[in-house]
DNA sequence: TATTAAAATACAATCGATTGTATTTTAATA
DNA sequence: TATTAAAATACAATCGATTGTATTTTAATA
């Protein structure tokens, strides 16, 4: 195969030109004159020339590359947000390289030198349910390069953010089973490290405070957030010695994995058991009853957090260097938690 | 900022000796002296050294990097090859940067090229609803960069693809509704250009006919097999002359359309009509009752693909250029789809 | 100790594009 | 036509790492 590529010095030295002169006419500089510009570009399609982004970016420095590190790729959320930042990043000229730490912070370590050694230019980033501690980015703000959290953040000064406000949307939901006459409301938390499964237990104790509803620590149970959890938790919560009957999740698998064995063994939902979930996966408009739940969208949080770390990686100085985004959320009611037709009072 | 960045220079010039004894110390050759590489390391670590990647890979030209295009990421059975494509692609040191053609033909040329001109060492790629030429993977193979088809493939000499057999999976699928009784089975396809929703239909035919039941034109429609088609088409079928009592969908998604259409129309399913999807989505075992589908696995098709192409690229030589690998599906056989208790006949 | 082979290290070119500076060419004006 | 400014192009260094070859150092042997 002639595997040899062709480069500017092949263009410039058929033309009998010097390959600064290419190489500025192949970036449409106005040091060149239009019409060896039309002959050294009718030369390069000729001989299907490509620039080479890796030479060009050495050069450079910049490599208009983002890093994304998410949990799990399959997860519905995150594909949706790496769905919103792939279609950002493209319309900016940026590519996207994924990783996924599989919760592991091993593994996150890893990613982050991984694409620190690739030079991108930024880092969006929704850590894992492993990490406690945040040295592993040390190398990405020593090197200065800029990143932004999306969904999992973490509380540390300084940094960027494309959350939702977990605490307002859980005290909505909760007041939404409140509303629906729950007295007494479980909740099925997530690994308390990370600020959002934090921040939706925050929300829900304050509406339970608000409406004077004792908060009972047992009724508050944490797991990973897997569909068998759903399960593993229903029956954990009905040893307990309270009449539940509203639960709150934090998210629409654990919510979904707790339905299923509800209709299993016989409770009805709303009826005896009203739930409202988080995220609004597929699923949850295709369960019965439908699952009400907390919509937030991952294709506009992905757009919004690229958009912001592209932003950060264009005005390195311009922009104040930390700043967070709150994206909306809104409460879809399905069935599973109305259990009133009246409006609220 | 110090925004300098640490180089093998850096070390070198510290430890008073050349930059190329460095580079030869940091990949661990042979042929510098232990006593130098610990000396070399330590330094390095010291001084937060991290190889660039960039020039690395523009001196070896080759870059570690797999290029992916799905037509969208957020679709549940390509963000789970996605999910097996990175995770091969990290146990075997590739990095893999994510494209997604929304099924546009013209997005889908643009983001070869880019991959091209950042030097990609292979291509995955599920071509979009719009390809129907094949003359954008030309600079693929002009640069010899190789490259496999998973999922949505096309008939073209001498590829690579890692797929399924989707004339035996739709064969078994409608041989499945027979047996349960159906008559007059309808099925739901998507567009014929693609490989795969050609051999689905093609199963479907066959079946049909190796049990007689006469194959009829307007029972077959096609759409892009989006929720909303499901219930468009429903409509449609409806409005023909045939007592249709089965159906087979080419995916889950316009299967659940077309199920919760018959569901708010009062048609029961299975009894009245039963239904059979295609991909396993998440969504088929939660919706009520459950849709029998034909189980691919994403993860499985991603981790085979990935390894094929690495395995290519570098054997570039030793291997035939060319290989198809089959990977196993199964139905699921749920309710949606069950009018009999009895075992097959 | 002198000789020689092997081990360790240095030198220098290279991957392909970019960019500041120097030189040449062209066009404008006296 | 001579002068000068502007436009166009060439020269040369550079981004950071790698690698074939040359040189130096070390160790082994006579």
């Amino acid at each position: 195969m002639d595997n040899k590529e062709v480069t500017i010095h092949d263009i410039a030295s058929i033309l009998g030109i010097d390959s600064s002169t290419v190489s500025r006419a192949l970036n449409d500089s106005s040091r060149v004159a239009k019409k060896t510009k039309d002959k050294i570009l009718e030369k390069s399609i000729e001989l299907g020339y490509q620039r080479n982004h890796l030479a060009s970016n050495l050069r450079k420095s910049k490599t208009f590359t983002l890093g994304v590190i998410v949990p799990r790729i399959s997860r519905q959320f995150f594909s949706n947000a790496i769905a919103g930042i792939e279609e950002t990043a493209f319309k900016a000229g940026y590519t996207v390289v994924i990783c996924q730490s599989l919760e592991s912070f091993e593994r996150e370590e890893s990613i982050i030198n991984s694409l620190l050694a690739n030079r991108v230019d930024g880092v969006l980033i929704s850590i894992s349910m492993e990490t406690k501690n945040y040295e592993h980015l040390a190398g990405l703000k020593q090197r200065n390069i800029p990143y932004v959290f999306f969904d999992r953040h973490c509380k540390i000064p300084e940094n960027s953010n494309v959350v939702i406000d977990d605490f307002k949307a859980a005290y909505k939901a909760v007041e939404h089973l409140i509303d629906n006459n729950c007295k007494e409301i479980a909740h099925f938390s997530g690994p308390q490290n990370l600020e959002i499964y934090k921040n939706r237990f925050k929300g829900y104790k304050a509406a339970l405070e608000k409406y004077n509803i004792p908060f009972r620590e047992e009724l508050v149970i944490s797991s990973s957030l897997m569909e068998n959890n759903g399960k593993e938790n229903v029956i954990k919560m009905l040893t307990l010695p309270y009449k539940v009957d509203g639960l709150f999740c934090a998210n629409d698998v654990v919510a979904i994995g707790a339905m299923k064995y509800l209709k299993e063994i016989n409770i009805k939902i709303p009826e005896d058991f009203a739930i409202v979930g988080f995220s609004n996966e597929s699923i949850s408009s295709v369960i019965e009853p439908g699952l009400t739940t907390v919509n937030q969208s991952g294709l506009k949080i992905g757009n919004v957090a690229a958009n912001l770390l592209i932003d950060k990686i264009s005005n390195e100085s311009k922009r104040k260097n930390h700043e967070t985004i709150i994206v909306k959320t809104n409460l879809i009611e399905r069935k599973s938690s109305l259990r009133k037709s009246d409006i609220k009072s």
